[in-house]
DNA sequence: GCTCATGTTCCCCT
DNA sequence: CAGGGGAACATGAG
């Protein structure tokens, strides 16, 4: 379920379970998925080296070792797992074997994926161009972001170019919790309602890093949106969906109103 | 069989 | 150039 939130949870277990241990080698079920390395080039790159503290830009995992960086994209369906045991997976796609454990690369879908790189400028190239992470952008920054922006603010809080690591779940519970319609031209939005997107995303983000996931709580929508017959938490309308920006939105009619 | 899914990219339009 | 729409990618669940 990677968003930003659920990223940096992994980017918490890598760092409980792999920081500090060597690689003895890797194993690659999945060789499609080491993204711009031969996985003998990658093995040949990453054994003998340790796992340094890891980072997170958006929703891209930056593990460092001594010398090169392994970057983790996981599509919509990867997840780490760390074992001490030799029982894997059907979709651990990659597996750092170390010391005392194992970091399992895990991914269902093979969206995604592993890539190698060497300095900021390859991680770049690798990740393409990113805003800031969204849980490091203050209110003025935002509005420098969204003041040239058209279109609907829904596809400007999912453009990774912009701010990055709101998806489409995070992108809902912002414009929920703001009570702004997700096509909404970003030219229509004044000061009063950006300020209340800007304060929504910033709450939405602290709370779902705290989590390590977007929270499925009594005031998300996040925990209705994919009921049947699903009903606004706020207010009980039934909750409308429609397509902007090739993914399906989910908002409340009577809380969001259109425009 | 069909539709839909927490992501990204590419192509074609306007 | 910016942005919208659709398809593609791969795999499973309902």
């Amino acid at each position: 379920m990677p968003e930003l939130p659920d990223v940096e949870g992994y980017r918490r277990y890598l760092a409980r379970h792999a920081e500090g241990q060597r690689i003895a080698r890797v194993d690659v079920p999945d060789p499609v998925l080491i993204r711009n390395r031969s996985a003998q080039a990658f093995g040949r790159a990453v054994k003998g080296k340790r796992f340094a503290e890891p980072t997170r830009h958006g929703k891209w995992l930056i593990a460092p070792l001594d010398g090169t960086e392994v970057l983790l994209h996981f599509g919509m369906t990867g997840h780490l797992t760390w074992s001490e045991d030799s029982g894997r997976h059907q979709h651990d796609r990659l597996i750092f074997v170390c010391e005392n454990g194992e970091l399992r690369y895990n991914n269902m879908r093979r969206f995604g994926g592993v890539w190698l790189a060497r300095d900021e400028h390859e991680r770049g190239e690798v990740t393409g161009p990113l805003g800031p992470d969204a849980a490091d952008v203050d209110r003025n920054l935002f509005d420098e972001l969204m003041d040239p922006r058209r279109g609907a603010i829904k596809a400007a809080l999912m453009d990774q170019r912009l701010v990055a690591g709101v998806g489409n779940l995070m992108s809902d519970e912002i414009l929920w919790r703001a009570r702004v319609h997700p096509s909404t031209p970003v030219r229509k939005l004044g000061s009063r309602a950006r300020g209340h997107l800007y304060d929504a995303l910033h709450a939405v983000v602290g709370e779902s890093v705290r989590y390590g996931r977007v929270p499925h709580g009594e005031r998300w929508l996040t925990r209705v949106r994919d009921d049947r017959g699903a009903r606004c938490p706020r207010c009980g309308t039934p909750l409308r969906r429609s397509t902007i920006a090739g993914r399906t939105a989910c908002w409340c009619p009577r809380c969001q109103r259109a425009q």
